[in-house]
RNA sequence: GGGAGAUUUCCCGAGUGGCCAAAGGGGGCAGACUGUAAAUCUGUUGUUCUUUAACUUCGGUGGUUCGAAUCCACCAUCUCCCA
């Protein structure tokens, strides 16, 4: 199912293969979290920008419109008119970003829903029969995202509870993909590593769920608030315990140079919103480094965003247009800009592959690490 | 011709003697955003200065007062009402 078909020290270029398609790594995966990108982008969208794999999450969509119904519609791939790979995270995140709304318990963890207060529960098996009526390639392991900072204590019982909850997920979804009517019978499984930022905790997480043979694994729990040299020294830590023949996805990450930097240590996918919600946010990013378009500087600079960028923003439209349009605050300002970032995004990571191939990544990397954050 | 009311910092607008360089919006300028409760949030917005601070400012001019955006007089402009 996935190949590494070329490395360069620790960085790898691989080729997942699924039933809706191939996916080249390394690869950035673009979030749709309600089966939409933000912005006003469609599927449609997405094949022009170089999208590959689109990221839907299950608590959203199991709340709105529900999962019973996208299932009744044909599955999500359906349902978005999207016919390649679809991962979907398991509402795992939402145990940390809706802190506030939700109690955790060995069964799995009660929301309040933050649609209606409605209150929802969801553990390994709802994860795994959600995800199954999407109709998703890949789906994720109902897993606990810790906040950082955590204590020694409440992290080594969160991880244990997160492997005991992983074991769950597998035979839920091994029950699943043999059932007859289910919308995808190959639906691969991606476990999670968890730990916070507890070296020793990461690895012996990580060597646990490494026996479970699942379709990959992902290091989850990072770029929430730890500093980003800690994130770096816990993948340092944690990579030499993933399995090699299996893809490695570093979960909510990130900026372009933590994308660099990853692959570097030897990470195969990303997944992040910050392509799409800083682009609402007038944030661009390019090669050159990160640009606020609302600035002054741009009044009259006719230039696009990057000079040289195919995306079909650049292409078409000024620095001085954009700002004008985000001043205004246009709908288009969002979905111009989110169609640029995502194209940069999905255009870094095939740079990076071609890098790779050519056994130049460490010269890449020493030339765009530091300047992808600068602002500029 | 007579009567009533208004005029505040880029805009709207609060403020009726000291705690006022002046609330709150808007706009401007800048910043944040990492498995999306985010088209959101934060800072800043008279001048000089690093700050304490000093200076200038509430239609105009003059006055009362230790002290005025706030009180008085006149002037200017605008709105409404009665002829």
């Amino acid at each position: 199912m996935f190949k590494v078909i070329h490395t360069e020290k620790r960085a790898r270029r691989g080729v997942l293969s699924t039933v809706h398609g191939e996916v080249q790594t390394p690869v950035f995966m673009n979030v749709a979290t309600s089966a939409a990108i933000k912005g006003g982008v469609s599927s449609l969208d997405l094949k022009e920008v170089k999208c590959q794999v689109e990221l839907c999450n299950t608590y959203h969509l199991h709340v709105r419109p529900g999962d019973e119904l996208i299932r009744k519609m044909g599955g999500l791939h359906k349902f978005m008119n999207w016919q390649r790979p679809v991962l979907t995270d398991s509402g795992g995140f939402q145990v940390f970003s809706l802190s506030k709304l939700r109690k955790i318990k060995e069964e799995g963890v009660y929301f309040n829903s933050h649609v209606d207060g409605k209150k929802i529960f969801m553990g390994p098996e709802e994860s795994m029969r959600i995800q199954s009526n999407l109709g998703s390639t890949i789906a994720m392991a109902f897993d606990e995202c810790v906040e950082n900072p955590a204590t020694y204590k409440y992290a080594k019982q969160s991880c244990e509870r997160t492997t005991r909850w992983l074991k769950r997920c597998q035979a839920e979804m091994k029950r699943l993909n043999s059932l007859e009517d289910t919308i995808n019978p190959n639906q691969m499984l991606f476990g999670i590593n968890q730990g916070c930022t507890f070296a020793d905790l990461r690895i012996k997480h990580m060597e646990e769920i490494a026996k479970l043979d699942l379709d990959g694994y992902a290091i989850g729990g990072l770029a929430v608030g730890e500093p980003i040299p800690e994130m770096y020294s816990i993948i340092d830590a944690v990579e030499p315990h993933m399995p090699k023949d299996k893809p490695r996805y570093l979960m909510g990450v990130g900026t372009p140079a933590n994308i660099v930097e990853a692959v570097y240590r030897g990470i195969d996918m990303f997944d992040c919103v910050m392509p799409s919600r800083d682009a609402r946010h007038a944030t661009v990013f390019t090669m050159n480094g990160i640009m606020h378009l609302k600035n002054q500087a741009y009044m009259y600079d006719d230039r696009p965003i990057e000079e040289g960028c195919q995306c079909p923003c650049c292409k078409n439209f000024s620095r001085s247009y954009l700002r004008h349009l985000f001043k205004a605050n246009e709908q288009l300002s969002g979905r111009l800009a989110v169609l640029h970032n995502l194209w940069f995004y999905n255009t870094l990571t095939e740079k990076i592959r071609e890098a790779i191939e050519n056994d130049a990544y460490e010269d890449f990397y020493n030339e765009y690490r530091e300047i992808l954050a600068k602002r500029i």
